[in-house]
RNA sequence: GGAGAGGUGCUCGAGUGGUUGAAGAGGCACGCCUGGAAAGCGUGUAUACGCCUAAAGUGUAUCGCGGGUUCGAAUCCCGCCCUCUCCGCCA
């Protein structure tokens, strides 16, 4: 969430900005500072009646002590006749923050000043395009004709053991997802990031924390007994180290990578969008998160998107990357880079990853800070990026290779396959 | 799942109603000392919010979390959460 001094500091320019996400933030900013007021008018009071009973407090004590029986019993009914009217204010103060606190959750990032304009996916601004166009034959077949043919992922098994959305990998299929998943990660190691193995199911705190909760409860697989949740993502459990947390300024950056399963309810959906790996309830996906000072997230943020780009140019995908508009931009988001690859069987370019910089929206969340140069306290940015979703990788890859000898595998991954060709 | 023990500051650890935001030790930072270092000595070492233009300062809250008793709670009472040990089960 925002913090509270900038929405009151500078409540035009917020609202300006949260225009570009089609959010209109003038009434509940109002709200907000009117709350604000309330609040700290009420602090100012209570604090000083509180004072005034502490002292009063140790009056009787020292009375107590000197036998002055008559004195302290006065100074006694003095006392409970205050903390009648403290309990109000009390209320009242206690009313304002929750109140305050549950209006600042419904606000969204601001947008970076460099966000394009725009509604929704058409109005995505393409940044770059990269590799090479596959020249398939007209009977190129798409990714789920192939799984069947090389017997790669059973789609109809998983539907009878769990259902839609959890496919079951064999043989190839298999080992080309272990192949990209380490691939993947040693690709992360080698670029500076520390490997983490997160637990895959996480406590409401954690959701909050990274803002999954209380918006996006439906998206994720809710576990009641125990009231735990499964991740949609890495993310999830391994920003949630930083939480509650005061770093140095000599930690940052923090780079991590992890790989996990991720589960996603994706209620709603259907249709093309999700046949075959397009999109399941179920998939593995390695994350790269990190951890910044404000003034250099934007470097981190560059140096997150060439590290994809590495990825998916050693895959020799045909690739794109958009910068998100205003409109399509996530709720938590100040900026985003999707990367896209094409699926040349599909017809279609399928979103592989997205690079996000949160700044400090869900840092102030995660109360995740820092000790600056001055030892001042400042909120840490935050940011990560898919590297990379494994099923539509995998769908590309499947479609882009097929060859009538069979479907053959990038060179940078053979010696994580073991084989060359999946026939 | 059953039984027991316990949750105090960066760490260890004292503290069962009254200058305890919290002894003591360690760690860390700075200063003195030194040719340099170690040792030694000294000083400092939480966060949030409020007041103050800012700094300085100052007020309030915080000893797992929430509530209660009391003029006053780390200390007493109730509820919850978590950790550890033993037993059971088990990859």
């Amino acid at each position: 969430m925002l913090t509270l001094k900038v929405i009151t500091e500078t409540p035009d320019e917020v609202i300006r900005r949260l225009a570009k996400k089609h959010f209109d933030a003038k009434e509940i900013i109002g709200k907000i500072i009117e709350l604000d007021k309330t609040r700290r008018n009420t602090q100012s009071v209570l604090d000083a009646n509180l004072a005034e009973l502490n002292i009063i407090s140790k009056a009787i004590g020292q009375l107590m002590k000197e036998g002055k029986k008559a004195e302290a019993e006065a100074a006694r009914l003095k006392v409970a006749e205050m903390k009648e009217s403290n309990k109000e204010m009390d209320a009242v103060k206690a009313q304002a923050e929750q109140d305050l606190h549950d209006l600042l959750v419904l606000i969204p990032n601001l947008p970076n000043e460099s966000v394009p304009e725009g509604k929704g996916a058409d109005d995505n601004v393409c940044e770059k395009m990269g590799g090479v166009m596959p020249d398939l034959p007209a009977d190129a077949v798409p990714h789920w004709d192939l799984c069947k043919k090389y017997d790669l992922i059973d789609f109809e098994l998983g539907v009878k053991i769990t259902g839609a959305g959890f496919p079951v990998y064999k043989g190839y299929g298999c080992r080309l997802q272990r192949a990209l998943i380490n691939f993947f990660l040693d690709n992360a190691r080698e670029a500076g990031y520390l490997e983490i193995q997160p637990p895959y199911v996480v406590n409401a705190d954690s959701g909050y924390g990274t803002g999954q909760l209380p918006d996006k409860e439906g998206q994720m697989y809710h576990a009641t007994v125990d009231d735990l949740y499964l991740i949609p993502t890495a993310e999830v459990p391994v920003t949630n180290i930083y939480r509650d947390v005061i770093l140095n300024d000599t930690d940052l950056p923090i780079k991590n990578t992890a790989y996990s399963a991720c589960f996603r309810r994706e209620a709603g959906s259907y249709g093309k969008d999700v046949r075959g790996l397009n999109r399941l309830h179920q998939f593995d996906k390695v994350e790269i998160v990190r951890i910044d000072k404000p003034e250099h997230s934007y470097a981190s943020l560059k140096e997150m998107v060439d590290y994809v780009q590495t990825l998916v140019d050693k895959l020799e995908l045909p690739w794109r990357i958009l910068r998100l508009c205003g409109g399509d931009l996530s709720f938590t988001s100040a900026i985003t880079f999707d990367f896209e690859v094409y699926s040349a069987a599909q017809k279609r370019w399928l979103e592989v990853s997205s690079v996000s910089n949160f700044e400090s929206y869900q840092a102030n969340r995660l109360k995740c800070r820092y000790r600056d140069e001055n030892k001042k306290m400042q909120l840490c940015h935050t940011l990560n990026g898919s590297a990379l979703a494994l099923p539509r990788i995998v769908a590309a890859l499947l479609e882009n290779n097929q060859t009538p000898e069979g479907i053959r595998i990038p060179k940078a991954l053979i010696p994580y396959t073991g084989f060359d060709m999946i026939k």
